[in-house]
DNA sequence: ACAAAAGTGTTAAACTTACACCCATGC
DNA sequence: GCATGGGTGTAAGTTTAACACTTTTGT
């Protein structure tokens, strides 16, 4: 409801604007969808079975990268925004209904795709596997969760008095059934005439497609900062109904580090609230369930 | 320095691809560019010269919203990233060479231009005002300074036991030299099957071209979040040397609350390094010149 | 002298960290 | 019994918040 109205010249104008005099890119949206997967491993009794971060990725059965793994994804039309386009494709590609998807980076370095100029906005999903992973194993676009790994390889620092250069090289590993792929890509934040940049290069990468790499690391450091932050963001990986271990092994696989117990408990006593129900698991102490607290996350200013 | 390969058939399949067979929109980065001013109050005796939020406008000259003040900002080239689309724009429209330049939103709600289907790249862009004033007022491109105040106007909050919606109307209003530019614009967070949405809409705007209206209130947003977080993005609003009173002003004038000083010098004082010079106000003790402390934005983990 | 800004010190409250400890369960 | 995960208490250390106070300057 804008105040704004066109005169017969401007509407003149814009009948007469040709956008196609220009050159445009093409505009996709590829999500980088996460879950906490829980190993197949053989597990003991009494004994939890492990969990690990995954990520969800579609063989790809064309060119370009044919064979090759690729995000979900695909191109945005003109009648929508970049977040409606992300939304119908994670339904499309995954039947997904409700997610966690927050758009975090744009990637458009010149060449990043071989089919032309085509820029992708990058969008972190966070999903309960729990509700997904069946379907996963059953669709039909080939999907897969593979477990990500990410491991911080080697760091440069060269601080002096008036400009700065870490590089930093992470290893990225996806891993699923014998399947294996692997990147290495490096950050340097540059720090230069008073201000800060940061860039990114993949300098190797052996199964991913594109630039898809780089767009899995970035999201899910931006998944890392944000749990180190406030934690708030780790409920979107919890099913309605959760225990707190299962809540604190997430934040334990997303930062990479084991958290003490009654402090971690401590801390997110406010933005949960017990329920009746407990789970039983085998050989020890039934555990309560929580669900979040709504009230304590909208609570402040207001 | 990929390891992927091509196949002569898929060499074929690229070459044949054509790429002007979808839609594709126009690709165009908008920059949001603040700076801390000097309000050109008639100031007494030995009371420093109130200061203020700036945000840098440029004046339309051509259809559509002609007249209207939009951000600087232009078209993406097809040989270069956004970002460099970004610096190259800001250094054709104001000659800054270097800037705090970070990308923090897509835009792209269909009709947000009248032209057709053009999206926008979001940039928060932060200069030293000393640095840049001066040119503002001499160059040929209409552009001016805006004292921007932004207010919150009107809060609705239901919080239900799984739902909850909380609705923020913000009030932006631009203003110098008896022009005024002035907008509404709702915040809408939505939490539903446990997830959290943010929409916005620009309810009522007077003055402003396109959607920029709500690009520069969430370009305010998120630099008020980050200056809360951790203050470190604040150092790029100062030049070189600063006072530690012009720092903190500066986090006031963010933030819109005062600070203690005892308290702020503290907080600040690791990331700060004292130098030998001095500057002199009328009536007052001199204040020491401080620079920025690199080592210790760099220390953490490594 | 005095008003304005520059700058320091002191204390209580709040939060974080680390560790020690008890509980409930199924085999 | 015992290993495993569920769950609580407590004391030391650190950080934050509030306030009182001294210093230096130009007119």
């Amino acid at each position: 409801m804008k105040n704004y109205e066109m005169s017969r010249e401007e509407k003149k104008f814009i009948k007469e604007y040709d956008i196609t005099q220009y050159d445009r890119p093409s505009l996709t949206a590829d999500m980088a969808v996460f879950a906490i997967l829980t190993a197949e491993d053989a597990t003991e009794y009494r004994k939890d079975p492990r969990k690990q971060l995954g990520v969800l990725m579609i063989r790809r059965g064309t060119f370009p990268y044919k064979d090759c793994y690729a995000l979900p994804g695909g191109f945005a039309r003109k009648d929508e925004s970049i977040e409606e386009t992300a939304f119908r494709e994670l339904k499309e590609e995954t039947s997904l209904e409700s997610a966690f998807l927050e758009p975090f980076g744009m990637f458009s370095r010149p060449g990043r795709d071989p089919r032309g100029w085509i820029i992708s906005q990058g969008f972190l999903a966070l999903v309960d596997a729990e509700k997904y992973q069946i379907r996963a194993g059953t669709d039909a676009w080939e999907a897969k969760w593979f477990y990500i790994n990410v491991e911080q390889d080697e760091m440069k620092k060269h601080v002096r008095k008036d400009s700065a250069e870490i590089c930093t090289r992470y290893r990225l590993q996806l891993e699923r059934d014998g399947e294996r792929l692997s990147a290495l890509v490096d950050e340097k934040r540059t720090f230069q005439s008073h201000h800060e940049t940061v860039e990114y290069e993949i300098v190797e990468d052996d199964g991913f497609a594109f630039d898809h790499a780089e767009i899995i690391l970035r999201a899910y450091l931006s998944l890392k900062a944000r749990t180190a932050q406030s934690g708030r963001i780790v409920f979107d990986l919890m099913p309605e109904l959760f225990t707190l271990n299962t809540l604190q092994e997430a934040h334990e696989i997303i930062l990479g580090e084991k958290l003490l117990t009654p402090n971690f408990r401590r801390k997110m006593a406010p933005f949960v609230i017990e329920t009746d129900e407990l789970v039983t698991g085998p050989g020890h102490r039934p555990a309560k369930l929580f669900r979040r607290n709504l009230e304590a996350f909208y609570a402040m200013e207001g």
